[in-house]
DNA sequence: TTGTAGGCGTTATCAT
DNA sequence: ATGATAACGCCTACAA
């Protein structure tokens, strides 16, 4: 009988030595390059593993060297179109090294994230990657005893082996609010973000420091609780309107803050820029093009991705490496104009 | 002196035994559950484990057992708004299971593809999900003897350890494109996709088999073709306006492209829906924070991403396992509107 | 340069 | 019920 439907007979290295008429630790170094080997025997072992279609077991390889080439990243969602970018640009990142990333998310849950990062040491990792990690600093410098640890997004003291590449929230949400002043706008409300995140409690401070640096008095029937989310956005633009307090821009603590916000707007009947500045934080892929496309800070997620990638890789090679944090960059679009006092709230020139 | 910095001393099953008094046999029982052990012992291993901190080496009991509890996941790219979904789909779906998923992108390249599958299979995962496998049936055939596969949005033959769910394009367009002739559009713009997705093709013959069931003429002047990113609906849009031909509606061959050509007729002046009706496909999270909320065909790609889930852990356990294809369906929001054959394409109204 | 042998941390097959 | 013991597939001194 001939074993068509069987499980694969996987071929395994000894059986490619044995082909080749060599030792296994001869196939073994000219797959690793780890010495020198006769032209004759090279040529022939890789004969034999074209022939035979061979691939070394990568578990096996790890149990045996201790290493597995892999980089564990941990993200909150692996959906949302904000980490999206992220995770391209480590791919692309690691895919030069050698390294290959291990995704899982956590869903913004503490709990979750430690069984990911148990999981993570389980398979043995040489390195991980959190974006957003939401564990106390104890914790992670726990955990990196295991492996070296990079964290996104965040500033925690560094070692050897745990490092951290901070994003300036607080100055990205001054910037953005700035500009909404220097554009003549006073009544500016703002759109928070989960009050549990660090960034989202950076951003509104960035917001409070530009008013405040304007002379302008902060007003806290302008701040409305979102949730990073669309859905909390369209829901926060709408206690806005109902508590009726005027304003002329809307400082949205992300963008898919600010899409929920822009949808209110619309169904409202009122235009975006014309009766309403809209500003947003992020910059997602799509921003560009919402209608009209979206003024925004912009966060280099998938420059950051690649420089995470580079990182680890520099970490686990025992390399230093310096991490400085990233500026964000308000990128100007459509939706903020300058606002004339004297308009009002009612439409007043013909949309496009 | 003491091991501070040093790497973590793993703690191994061994150890965990000796510290309990027990063999190491007995400990992988109670790991495994495999069989009944005294309650004493398995208290004091229990104990031990929690005392050491001990996590069993994912790699030494994938190496003995042969299984690794680990799904591959191929997405063409991890950064898709598209593929997205389908990802937290599949990676809940799995949650429940005990197996985790192995997430990597092939870049729409066939080359990289079988690179990724090579991996898996170094690896050892023990099922596969592939989300618009371009590899040729034959080769898929020859992959799915290491381990079951399971390929999404795409037919093939299926046997025990190859299976397939195909999506309902061509009914979806159809249905699309039904829908804005039955509002009155007669001459409907078409942005294809890549040339070269299965997908795609089916959806422009979705198109075309709606238009001739109406009896329209198909007008090669009407279709521009797009690439299924907004850069590529921008410019097909503007290749549209640019010809000159007359067109009431556009149906877009994916949502993305949707974005892209909804940003040229804002940019050109024109409204959406007054002048122009847009349908979109795929319903992407954004799409119904459009401005205005766009029509579209959704798939339903979380649901899928479940179904898959469940589907490869079905056939990793040789369970019998059907698949049907899955319906997709028309969301009507508000981007479309009844066309007044008198109009012209010139703004009448006041927008908004 | 090449081969031999031991070990990596589990599981699984036998006995007991 | 529990404990030896042999795989699992590869790497790496060590020896030749």
């Amino acid at each position: 009988m001939i074993d068509d439907d069987a499980t694969p007979p996987n071929v395994t290295l000894e059986e490619i030595a044995r082909a080749a008429g060599v030792s296994p630790s001869t196939v073994s170094r000219i797959l690793n390059g780890t010495a020198r080997v006769l032209p004759a025997k090279q040529k022939a072992v890789e004969q034999a593993i074209a022939r035979f279609n061979y691939r070394p077991n990568v578990l096996a390889r790890g149990l045996a060297s201790g290493k597995t080439d892999t980089i564990g990243v941990l993200t909150q969602t692996v959906s949302s179109p904000f980490y999206a970018e992220w995770l391209r640009g480590i791919e692309d990142g690691l895919s030069e090294t050698g390294y290959t990333a291990l995704f899982v998310s956590s869903r913004w849950s503490i709990k979750d994230e430690m069984a990911r990062l148990e999981q993570f040491i389980a398979r043995r990792v040489d390195g991980m990657i959190l974006l957003h990690a939401q564990l106390d600093e104890a914790s992670l410098i726990d955990y990196s005893r295991h492996a070296p640890l990079l964290v996104l997004g965040r500033s925690v003291q560094n070692s050897a082996s745990l490092a951290s590449l901070p994003l300036d929230n607080l100055q990205g949400a001054r910037d953005a609010t700035r500009h909404l002043i220097d554009q003549g706008h006073r009544r500016i409300a703002f759109i928070a973000g989960p009050p549990n995140h660090e960034d989202a409690i950076e951003r509104l401070d960035g917001y409070r420091m530009a008013l405040e640096e304007a002379g302008i008095a902060f007003d806290a029937e302008l701040v409305e609780q979102g949730d990073y989310l669309e859905t909390g956005g369209v829901a926060a633009m709408e206690r806005l309107f109902a508590r009726g307090s005027s304003f002329s821009a809307v400082f949205c603590s992300n963008d898919q803050s600010a899409y929920g916000a822009r949808l209110t707007i619309f169904h409202r009947g009122l235009r975006v820029p014309e009766d309403i500045s809209l500003v947003g934080f992020d910059d997602l892929p799509t921003s560009s093009y919402m209608t009209p496309p979206l003024t925004t800070v912009r966060q280099p997620t998938y420059e950051i991705g690649r420089l995470a990638a580079q990182g680890i890789v520099q970490m686990i090679r025992k390399q230093p490496i310096a991490l400085k944090t990233i500026p964000l960059t308000l990128v100007i679009r459509e939706t903020t104009r300058r606002w004339a006092p004297a308009s009002t709230a009612k439409a007043r020139r013909t949309s496009r």
